[in-house]
RNA sequence: AGCGGGAUGGGAUAGCCAGGAGAUUCCGCCGGGCUCAUAACCCGGAGACCGGACGUUCAAAUCGUCCUCCCGCUACCA
């Protein structure tokens, strides 16, 4: 489908934009060291390529910080802004363009994007129940709400279940929801909504997903997304931080005069829209810095019939916002499709994920501290394992890594060839390359170059360690040492060879390795800049002369190991010892506080402390069964009982509803009408049997649609095995149960 | 429940898409060599019947079916 890299158009390479909302770790970086060195790898082989990024500066969670630190949104984010800016370098990765989302650049695009969309016809308005806050008067978009996931009934917080099922929660779907501003719980208020209609792209995502490339999860893991009807995305949200939705400002004059301090009825854009566009906006930062004659954004964005190549590299968390959400958007707004998604798996810390609540994790200032080089870390990152899968930073690791194969292998090689050559011959032997050497470098570019077609980074890192390897065999297997006085023209030539080796090394290794291939490249006495070189110049003659060469890389000693693995111990026990305090403030806030969140606080506590202490109960009692949950702790006042409409009920039918695994369509007798009832059942009982049981309904619970099949009350069962309640005697339908 | 990914010598991993001499690399273990090199480098050896079971094939770690276990994802709330 596509050719092959180089191509003759622009690339373009991102990285999933990093929130301003707090500071990088070496899982975070994982992605963005990755997208360096795919870009760096592409301007090896001559492909025109531009890498930008830029923070993401939108979205309730910095709205929520900012205001909790007393801030206003703007100087909380651009502050954090600029801290990541600042850390990237660090770890000598170097973008393009790095913006914000918050610049003028992406806001005006935004509004492009957005206008396009309802040009043509895909918003559409739609009235929605949004949670509210009625002390404060205002809306609680996103993570201005927390309460219970209402599909896993994890903790949930605004737009995501980001404790139980991770899943993308539309507003209005949390439930038991409580602001996050007064604490008070939330109420529901009908608002009015602009929605993205994502069913307008069902067929065009279909096709989109053949063409995709990258890695195998970002083509695979939308597919079962798209393949029921697409819901559609809702793109605003009731609050001021953020891109105002153009639509107000263009048209409706009886909402706001100008004036501006209309506060909460603005309408803003919802983050997952204008975060992404600011991969457009920063190439086109770029091209407008150095002209559209060197690099043209929107020959890669625009030009559909030629268009560019354009690559995401981002964490698997976030596939289905670039594979889905992202195309459609961009199709909508007559863009350029991603010709590839590549999707990272996590970075665990020795086994166990990264835990930024828990302080368990290594801060990208951490290793900044430590002194180390950031090449060893990159290497480490991008070799450790395949892109897709997960993979282990532990300081002994790295440890490891680094000296048998950075330092044994390629540092070593390097360093021996090198100042062997120094002394001998004062730089380059007069030779030429052997033939053997100069097909084992062809072979070597020839790898890169599939590394890069295969979108595989840590093929990057292997192939110079491979040559290396291979250099380190070649030498021993000559031994040079001793053929300068025996035979010197054979020493000659496998000095020769090995500074080919050398210097093809320098290229190779510049991807995942920049500063230190710059430091090769010096000690080779090369002018110009590493940076700047073709893989063709592998095979290019180094010098005639050069000076003594250093070493390339350092040992990594047991006692900074020591003294680092003590560093986050101490770290991680600290932040225990204070998340244990936390909790037990928490259990006490509770107690007082609102009933809703204290049962679901309880519980979790009580989950967790099960499964370290109370096993020997669990065996006493019936093991394979289940405990048996502890009796709420918090009395409810008898008219809360009151409000619930207990009814005994008449089973009519119960049919199971297609597509579905576990629901089932009930009618029921309530006496004064035949309700229409879903419940989860469908494994737990023969549905057969159930006409004519009698069982006990809640009559007065909110309508909900399950599956699309409406569901107007709630059975009553005991237990995994959904026990129906019923009665013993002969009570009839639509009696009151109290 | 479905989908996606995984299960390979003591540990960590590659190979599987394009099936063919009992399998990669790193660590660890045993033995040898070398001494240009950061106790680095090189060579040899022990050690896995490639999660389990069927099947396709002249031939399977590699393809197919079923199963077990792990991880992740998904619009099903009694």
């Amino acid at each position: 489908m596509h050719e092959e890299f180089p191509t003759d158009e622009p690339a373009v390479v991102t990285c999933g934009l990093p929130y301003a909302n707090g500071d990088l770790h070496v899982g975070h970086l994982r992605t963005y060291v990755s997208g360096d060195a795919l870009s760096r790898a592409l301007a090896r082989v001559g492909q025109d390529v531009a890498f930008v990024c830029g923070s993401d500066m939108h979205g309730t969670p910095i709205a929520v910080n900012a205001a909790e630190e007393g801030v206003d949104p703007e100087s909380f984010a651009l502050e954090h802004h600029e801290r990541i800016r600042e850390t990237f370098p660090q770890f000598n990765v170097e973008f393009d363009n790095y913006g914000h989302t918050h610049d003028g650049t992406n806001t005006e695009l935004t509004r492009e994007f957005v206008r396009s969309w309802i040009d043509g016809g895909h918003v559409l308005e739609k009235e929605i129940r949004v949670a509210w806050d009625a002390a404060a008067d205002q809306p609680l978009p996103d993570r201005f709400v927390e309460g219970t996931c209402p599909y896993c009934g994890e903790d949930a917080r605004g737009d995501e279940c980001d404790e139980g099922c991770q899943r993308h929660l539309e507003p209005g779907e949390i439930e038991a929801p409580v602001s996050t501003i007064t604490g008070n719980p939330a109420e529901y208020r009908t608002r009015p909504h602009k929605f993205l209609r994502l069913s307008d792209f069902q067929a065009y995502l279909q096709g989109f997903l053949d063409r995709l490339e990258g890695t195998a999860n970002a083509q695979n893991q939308p597919r079962e997304w798209i393949e029921g009807e697409l819901q559609d995305l809702c793109i605003t949200r009731d609050m001021d931080w953020g891109i105002d939705y153009p639509g107000d400002a263009a048209g409706d004059a009886s909402d706001a005069p100008e004036a501006g301090d209309s506060t909460e009825t603005d309408l803003v854009l919802y983050v997952w829209v204008d975060a992404p566009i600011e991969y457009v906006a920063s190439t086109k930062q770029y091209s407008e810095r150095v002209g559209a004659d060197e690099y043209d954004w929107e020959a890669v964005w625009k030009n559909r019939a030629d268009g560019g190549e354009i690559i995401h590299v981002i964490g698997h968390d976030i596939i289905q916002h670039h594979t889905v959400f992202w195309p459609a958007m961009l199709r909508g707004a007559d863009y350029n499709e991603p010709r590839a998604v590549m999707a990272c798996g996590f970075v665990n810390l020795d086994g166990e994920a990264f835990s930024t609540s828990r302080n368990r994790a290594v801060w990208a200032d951490d290793y900044v501290e430590s002194g180390l080089h950031p090449d060893l870390y990159r290497y480490h990152i991008v070799t450790g394992s395949e892109f897709v899968a997960d993979v282990d930073f532990s300081w002994d690791g790295l440890q490891e890594r680094v000296n048998n194969e950075l330092v044994g292998t390629l540092g070593n090689f390097c360093y021996r060839s090198l100042l062997f050559a120094e002394r001998n011959y004062d730089g380059t032997p007069d030779a030429e390359v052997s033939e053997e050497v100069r097909e084992e470098i062809e072979a070597a570019i020839e790898a890169f170059h599939a590394a890069i077609n295969d979108y595989r980074v840590r093929g990057l890192g292997q192939v110079p360690l491979e040559l290396a390897r291979f250099g380190n065999e070649y030498i021993q297997r000559h031994e040079p040492w001793k053929l300068t006085d025996d035979d010197p023209e054979a020493a000659t030539q496998v000095i020769r060879d090995c500074v080919q080796l050398s210097k093809a090394l320098a290229v190779l290794m510049e991807p995942v390795l920049p500063g230190k291939a710059e430091t090769l490249w010096n000690q080779l006495g090369e002018p110009g800049s590493v940076h700047d070189t073709r893989l063709e110049d592998a095979l290019a003659a180094p010098p005639d002369a050069f000076d003594e060469p250093g070493e390339l890389f350092d040992q990594l000693d047991d006692g900074t190991v020591e003294r680092l693995d003590a560093q986050l111990e101490a770290r991680i026990e600290a932040a225990a010892d204070d998340a244990a305090d936390d909790a037990a403030a928490d259990r006490a806030d509770t107690e007082t506080d609102d009933a809703d969140s204290a049962d679901t606080a309880a519980d979790a506590g009580a989950d967790a402390d099960r499964t370290e202490t109370e096993t020997d109960d669990a065996d006493a009692a019936d093991a394979d069964t289940m405990d048996v949950d502890p009796i709420a702790n918090d009395r409810v006042p008898f008219e809360e009982f009151t409000d619930l409409d207990l009814r005994v009920a008449e089973v009519l039918s119960a049919d199971p509803i297609e597509g579905a695994d576990d629901l089932v369509r009930l009618e029921v007798d309530l006496g004064v009408e035949t309700r229409q009832i879903v419940a989860g059942i469908r494994q737990l009982h023969d549905l057969e049997s159930l006409p004519g049981t009698r069982i006990v309904v809640v009559a007065n619970l909110e309508r909900t649609e399950l599956f699309g099949v409406e569901s107007d009350g709630m059975l009553l069962a005991a237990g995994e095995q959904a026990d129906l309640l019923t009665t013993l005697g002969e009570a009839e339908p639509g009696t009151t149960v109290q």
